[in-house]
DNA sequence: GATGTCCATCGTAGCGCTATGATGGGTATA
DNA sequence: TATACCCATCATAGCGCTACGATGGACATC
């Protein structure tokens, strides 16, 4: 091919080594072009079953392993689904992340992780990068960004979802469900059994926005109750640890002696409430009625079992994954439906 | 361009539509060759100042963000690395994921996620979907795989990783610790507490072979002990969680009357025991001693505490990632250095 | 003054694939 | 028989970037 066609014959480049099975190589095996490959690969029904067949075969005897690097620059979208939760150590979205990595596995899409640490600047930097990948589509948590992310997402045309929170203005499409009504669920249980003397329990809230907004939900309801009653919230600025829940709940006591009810952004906080209950002797829900929000692995097993509210991680994972794949498929969904609220709900157990 | 050079003259082919800012776009207005841009992005320093200012002030002005599925085809290698643990939903894959990616992306080095389910099936899949991005790195969990899925890397020439366990030959570099050593840690401890009916309760080992080299470990260092020890290793089918706990507890009592000592396999295990210590009665370590293994969160607040065994998850995500990129920067550790011991570390508290 | 070295910069050939439109043979329709 | 229409298949132009080697000016050395 160096035909020199240029201002001056030059010396043929040295063509960078390269070993790698490619669809040119599938395609002169299987006796077709390379496009025949390329689409039986994407569409198998499109081709002939006897060269489907054929491709197959030499697929199977070279070992190929289709470049999805290549396809992505040609095709101008990787399959690739960016996620950028704040942290992958929260069960929480440990849990969505895994349903909506198995989802769209199966539409062989992978997922690239990123994580935010709550922070906004970082967030930024993230889909900054998440961008460069040409993604099919981008996943945040939380509908609070920064402007500039907001822009970045917008200007890229790039489908995104924002997931854990609705009740405000998605860039694009919502997954989740409102987080002062979580807390206000909360607050109601609690004034339901009878507690006027209640707290709200919760851990890093000036930076988990969704953390505070259920803090304020609680607020909110128990400021609608009967009078006579009295409602705090507590923060623990560290992370939502066991840990934090027994300081928490040190803290509250101290500070409002008659508590006789708690809610705990996080069932860890919870469970680390009832430690300290158990250590201090106080008897829950007796004295104390404690709920979770989470529904983690150990709630019903713990002592006494919690009474807490479900948010439906996999749900969430499950619907924004369809979200995708919908889009994916041409079939764009439109108005209200771009915002699906998946629910909480409350379990009572023995903890209140 | 279109010279018409083959035998028929072809309409111009309709280009595809395209607004996305481009290198070259940068380029022009920089008054530079992209081939500098290019350079300036990759290593800023072998640029001129002049030239760089020029082409960052371009850069801003235009928005641009750099195409790395373009780059990573050019460059026969993306600025991606492929993780595969079993399960992120599990508090040690999530720590050392969680970790490698924040030591990652400070070189600019994105993850994908793949999480098997503790199948080799799944895993010898996802490796490949993971080979097709033509990673820097690939990265799993423990060192068992299917004969194919070391095959298939070994072929790729790609670097590979094998994490949380060592003690066999790993397909390339491999960090992690001795599970049979966990488990005589935990053996050795409760026999120096003086127990002598002794049992190891884990869950899922049929499939996490890592857990039953733990039980191994366990039930070899009991058959070393002075006579009179007897130990039993009792699993359970479903997922490691405190419920699991709770239920191996009960059958570990009906099996072993006189047990007075047990070991887990999970922190989650163990803290299902001890609510079901809790909830029979049984003193916690008067009666029964506890030794967990994760160190997670509520180990140091549960009542009583857990004497466990640390595995540093987030120091494995550290090495992996120090491996990672020495080996992008071009320094190949070699011999015994491409095998890192994280060791791991007994923790004592007071359920033991 | 000639030659050599170094450095910043440049030109361009791919990287492996997909999307577009063309081709040509077979079948249905006029 | 002529025409239209399909369908499976094909040829090829990029996708945006990096890496290789070339270029030419500045400076040092002979």
């Amino acid at each position: 091919m160096d035909t020199g066609s240029s201002l001056q014959n030059r010396v043929p480049r040295k063509r960078r080594k390269m070993q790698r099975v490619t669809m040119i190589d599938v395609a002169k095996l299987a006796q077709v072009s390379p496009s025949t490959v390329s689409l039986y690969l994407r569409k198998p029904s499109a081709v002939s079953p006897a060269a489907g067949q054929e491709i197959a075969r030499a697929i199977s005897t070279l070992g190929y392993v289709p470049n999805l690097v290549a396809g992505g620059l040609a095709a101008a979208s990787s399959k690739v689904v960016s996620v950028i939760v704040p942290s992958i150590r929260n069960a929480f979205f440990a849990e969505t992340v895994s349903t909506l990595q198995s989802e769209l596995a199966l539409e062989g899409l992978q997922v690239i992780l990123g994580h935010s640490e709550y922070g906004e600047d970082q967030e930024e930097a993230l889909v900054r990068t998440a961008l460069a990948w040409a993604p099919a589509a981008v996943v945040l948590t939380g509908l609070s960004h920064s402007p500039e992310t907001r822009k970045l997402l917008q200007a890229s045309g790039v489908p995104v979802v924002e997931m854990w929170e609705i009740g405000g203005k998605p860039v694009d499409m919502a997954v989740g469900f409102s987080h002062p009504q979580v807390g206000a669920s909360a607050a109601r249980h609690l004034l339901s059994k009878g507690r006027r003397s209640i707290a709200f329990l919760g851990a890093r809230m000036q930076e988990d926005h969704r953390a505070a907004k259920r803090a304020s939900g609680f607020a909110e309801e128990a400021k609608l109750a009967a009078e006579r009653t009295t409602c705090e919230i507590i923060n623990h600025p560290g992370a939502a640890t066991v840990e934090a829940g027994s300081l928490l709940l040190g803290r509250a006591l101290q500070q409002v002696p008659s508590l006789d009810g708690i809610a705990c952004s996080n069932d860890l906080i919870a469970l680390g409430a009832l430690f300290e209950c158990q250590r201090q002797g106080i008897a829950v829900p007796d004295r104390i009625a404690v709920v979770g929000f989470g529904d983690l692995d150990f709630s019903t097993s713990c002592i006494p079992s919690l009474t807490t509210i479900r948010p439906s991680g996999d749900l969430i994972g499950k619907e924004v994954a369809r979200l995708i794949l919908a889009g994916i498929h041409g079939e764009h969904p439109a108005g209200a439906s771009r915002i699906i609220d998946t629910g909480h709900v409350l379990i009572e157990r023995r903890s209140t």
